[in-house]
Formats: C-alpha cells, structure tokens, sequence
DNA sequence: CATGAATGAGTATTCATTCAT
DNA sequence: GATGAATGAATACTCATTCAT
C-alpha cells in the first residue's frame, strides 16, 4: 500500500499496463486509478514514457535482484536450481503485473535504450549460473533460454487455465522437471 | 510477392505489425507500405481489426498444418520429436513476423473469440504429441511447456543475438537438447 | 415498376432519402437498391446532388399537377376544396416518399435555386385559390397556411400512430373540417 | 450570452443544426463557432449525439413548460386558445432556432428514444386541451393538427417571406382564425 | 500539490467521385 | 453501359501534454 502519490501512480499503472497493454493504457486510466486527475501525473513524471521506464528498469532491478540474493543463498548446483526455478516462479505467482510487463519488452522494441547499462537483466543470472556450470554439457544460451522459456510458459499456461495445479505444486513439478534434465545431463558427461 | 491487393495489405500488415506492434501500426502504415492510400484498404477490409483477424486465423492455420503435417511423416517417437522440432523452428525462421504475431497474442487479450472454433491451435498439436506418449514420464502440459517454450525462447535469442549460430546448428542442437530430455526420462521411467 | 436504370435509380433513391434522410443516404446505399455498383449510377447522373435535384423537381411538378387537376375539375366552392383536400392527402397516402421528400425542403435550405423557375410549387395551387376565392375572409396566405399545415399535420400524426383512423376516413374528416372552417367564414362574412 | 463553455457548445450548436441541418453540422463548424478546438468540445459532451440530444431534450422542456404555463393562466375556453396560440408563436418567435430543431425530428426519426419518458413533448400540451374540450366537436387529434399544423406553417410562410406582416400582427389575427374556427363550431355543435 | 479546461496532432473510418478495363 | 479498385478530402473522436487558477 504505497502512501505517496508518486508510487500509486507506478503501482496503478503496472497493474493497467500488464493487463491492457502499454499503448491501449491513457493516462486517463492511470490518474483515475490513482484517484488523481489527468493534470497532476505530470508532477511527478514527465511523460507517459517515464512512467513506462520506470516500471521496466523497477521491475527488473526487482527481479533480477529476487533471482540474485536466491542463488546467492544455495550452496550447490542442485539447491541453486532449486532456489532459482522457486524464485522465478514466486516472482511470477506473487508480481504477475510486474512478470508480464517485463515480458512484453521482448516482442515490442519499444525503446531498447532501456536495458540496464550495467547489464543486470533478470535473464542474465540466469545465464551467469548456467555459464559457471559448463560441465552439465549444455550451451548455457540453450540452457537458459531451457529454463526461462520453460518457466515462462508454464506460469502463462497457469494463467490461461491450461494448468491447473496449484502454485506450489507448479513450483514442485517444475523444480523437478527442471534438476532432472540438468541431472541427467550432468551425469551423462 | 504476392499480386493482389488484398493479400499486398496482409503481407505489408504483418510485417508491420510484429515489428511496431498492432495498436502503434496505423492504417496509414500499411496503405504506404502497399502503395495505396488508406482509403482504398477498405475496399478489401472493414476495418483494422478484420486484417488483424485475418492474420491470425491464417497464420495460425498455417503454422498449425506446417506443425501437423510434420509430425504425419513420422514413424517413430524419435523421428516426431525431430520433425516437430524443426518444423517449429523451421517455421519461425522461415516466417519471424507470422510467428511472432501469432506469440503476440499471448500477452494481450485482444480478442479471446479469435481462437479457432474447432481448437486448431499450433500448441495443440504439440499437446496431443506429448499426451499420446505419456511413457516419458512427463506431464503432458509440462511437456509442452517446456518443447515451446525453449523452442521459442531460442527462436528469441537468435533474434537478439544472444544466440549467434547459424539457423542450421540451432535446429540440430535445440533437437539434440529435446532429445536428451525426453529419452531420459522415458529411459529412467 | 419503371425499366430504365436512370428511373430505377430515381426511384429507389426516393425511397431510401425519405427514410433515412438524403445526406445519410450513400450512393452505394442507392446502387445496392438498384442492383448496380456505384459507378455505373454515374452513367445516369453527374453528381448525388443531381439526383437529389431530379427527385425534387420531379415530385414537386407531379404534386403541383396533382393537385391542379384536381382543383380544374370543380364546378364550385365546395367541390374545390373536396377535391383539393382529397387530392392533397391521396398524394401524401399514395407517395409518401415524395410527399416526405418534398417537405423536407421547408426545414433546410438545401438548395434554394431548386425552386421551379415558374413558381410551380405544390403550395401556389392552394394558395392561388384561396385568393380567387377572399370572399370567405380569410387572408389568402394564412388560409393556405391553415390548409397546408392542418393536412400536412395529419398525415404526419397518422404516420407515427397518433391519428388511427383509415386513409378514407381521414379524407373525409379532414375535408368536413375545412369545410366547415371555410363555409361558416363565408356565411359569417 | 451564456458565460460558461458548455453553454455556449449548445448555444451555438442549436444555431448552426437549425440552419444546416444536424448531420451537416460538423464539430468543427460548432468549435468554431464557440472559439475553442474540435478537442474541447468532448470534454463537455461525449459525442455529437448527446449534443443533440441535450439539445432536444432541453428545447422540448422549454417549449412544453412555456406552452403549459400559458395555458394554465386562462380561466375559460377562449383565453385558453388565446394564450396558447399567442405561447406557441411567440416561442417559435423568440427561439426560432429551437423552434425549427424541435420539428427536425418530426420528419427524421434519428432518435426515437428521445421523446421524454414521462411523454412531456409541446404536443401534448394542446392535444390534452382539446381533450378536456371535446364540446367543440372536433376530434382532439384532428383539432391538434389543426392547431400545431397551421401555426407552424404560419411561422414558415412568415420565415420565407410569403407572410410578411409583422410578428404581433400574426399573433393577433392567427388567434382570430383559430377563435372563429373554434368557437363556430362550439355554437354550431 | 492538484484541478480541469484547452490544445493539437493524430487515428480509424466514410464517401462522393474518377477511371482503367 | 457496367465494374470495381482507387483517390482524397472530410469527419467524429482520442489522447498526451500544457497551463492558468
């Protein structure tokens, strides 16, 4: 619950965007979800844009960070994926908003200056693991676009009522599916 | 390249339209890109959302028969997995704007009516694959989520560059990576 | 049931102009009608405005005829304003199009020059006997005033439901009416 | 002079539609007139309908109330007839504008939901005098037509210039015309 | 800080008219 | 005579942004 009405706009605003789209989303909608008016957005950010900017680089910094600080805490290959393929999950089930808006930037090339200048995409843990950990025998861009892809849609089939399990039995399923094929190939090195 | 108007319109379209997205693609987009002016579009559609339409029954039809007719010529589990997997791929190379398109609709609701009545979604006939060869041990959903989603998310990063082989490598190692998977687990169960 | 494509056109034009008004009426709305494409209506007419101009002129002399012939055939008084009255409300009963069409040019000043050259208007029948006949000491214009408006009305309240009689008890009240208006002004005076 | 934007929209609108017609009037040609943009227009009305349709509704009111509290003064039959006739011209003098708008919708049938749901249209008001009166012995719908009929195409003859005494002289001997007819038949019956 | 009116550049769509076939 | 594709100007309506209060 946000007290400042800079951090109700971005709040509101990730909820419209993530469920109509960006472009689709005025800042009409924006400011009556807020309870404010049209006019007053413009205190606290100066475009629409920005709004879109911040949510993305909050987003990612917010999920990339969840990834980091859970793979930071495992202490071997199993519990790192473990606590990696969770983290996504819970990212996704607990920040759905969030999940899909940082999603949609993969179709659209709606401003690609807007990746980290440092490079700390959500993706790239992810990658940073798999690279670290050669031996399982998988390129590690195949292995991450494995994991993320896999995920990913997983939490979209959830969402369509595709699957219907329950989050933490996904969480479970997918956990072991994921150690699995990275086991096996592990052990068939 | 195609001849007549109307198909000039959805040839222009999609590639306008996987590439600016459908709601920043404007009437006037497309009329320039074909040639014409915008008015003369309605003569061949009612109006945007018809081409819209259009594109992805047809887009989606097609990918979906590319997929079904590939996954026919099988004879075994092993062969169907390789076919499928490089039709996918296949597809994706061969016509990126269709195929992103149709991914597009994933995130966006646009239009829920738009799916084929009778079902014929291209995930389908990955479904039914992986349901009729419960023996692997997987989830059939999960399955799928996992051959479309890696598949996809591969697709993704050759787009980006993240992945720079060549379309010939990435079809043989994402189907060697499938493989694996899935004999595996069809082994250990 | 006229043969020729110009009569076909006028025709169904007059239908669709007294229904739905003449600027909401499209030429393709008149060639649909007709059974041809919108080009080939300008094989018959230069412009929609010259149809419009056609139809004007053409129901404005049938109805200035109608009634002119009506009115010649009285011997007296009396049987002038029979005639007139029942000519006047037949035309309205038989042509409703045209009898709506033409008193749509009382409220818009569509096109003032379409006004026959000769001052053949419906209105100069009426109002040439009335002031033939200053006798019943009534200003000629406000007897045609009377006459048009309380007719015209009529009608009007029998198209919407107001006035449920049959077409021939609304000649005859109607006429009776007048009657007894004109008659008694003539005795009184 | 009305002060307020949202006044001065209908305002002007009622003039422009009365004379050009309401689908010949354009939102332009009212922002025009109003000195303001197409833009700030919508931020008063949501379309060009219910511009209208406050339009109509208001007008309708106006005239109804006008006419109802001319006629609820009088104390007998004659002062009745006298002070409606001199209501319903002197409204359709002051407000020719409305006046004219008002009977637009008799001849186009843009909107039938328009009529007010308690059945408060001007008409009303004469038809239900006539009704308390049937004594005269004229049909109440019929001795409406005759009333409405030909006050409205006094006011025409008057508009065009084929009436041209001056308004109170109208007044006067339209009153006259209606009281001989009236009366006459009252005796007569 | 906030309001709400206004702007101005779009945006899809309509339609009378033209013209090559 | 007729077709149907195309034009081009108009039209209602939208929306990010500005600004006086």
């Amino acid at each position: 619950m946000p007290r400042r009405t800079r951090n109700r706009i971005l709040h509101e605003a990730l909820k419209i965007f993530s469920n109509k789209g960006i472009r689709e989303t005025t800042i009409k909608d924006i400011a009556r979800a807020v309870g404010i008016t049209e006019g007053a957005i413009y205190r606290h950010f100066d475009s629409k844009e920005q709004i879109v900017k911040s949510l993305f680089l909050n987003s990612s910094q917010e999920f990339y960070t969840h990834l980091n600080s859970a793979l930071s805490k495992a202490q071997n290959f199993e519990e790192a994926l473990k606590n990696l393929s969770e983290a996504f999950l819970n990212y996704a089930f607990t920040n759905p908003e969030a999940f899909k808006f940082i999603n949609l930037f993969h179709y659209f090339k709606i401003d690609y200056e807007l990746r980290l200048k440092d490079g700390k995409m959500p993706k790239d843990v992810v990658y940073e693991f798999f690279k670290s950990h050669e031996e399982i025998g998988i390129q590690p861009e195949y292995a991450t676009a494995l994991f993320i892809g896999t995920l990913e849609r997983i939490f979209l089939f959830y969402e369509m009522g595709f699957i219907d399990d329950i989050e933490e039995d996904i969480q479970e399923k997918a956990y072991r599916l994921l150690l699995n094929i990275f086991k096996s190939n592990k052990e068939g090195a």
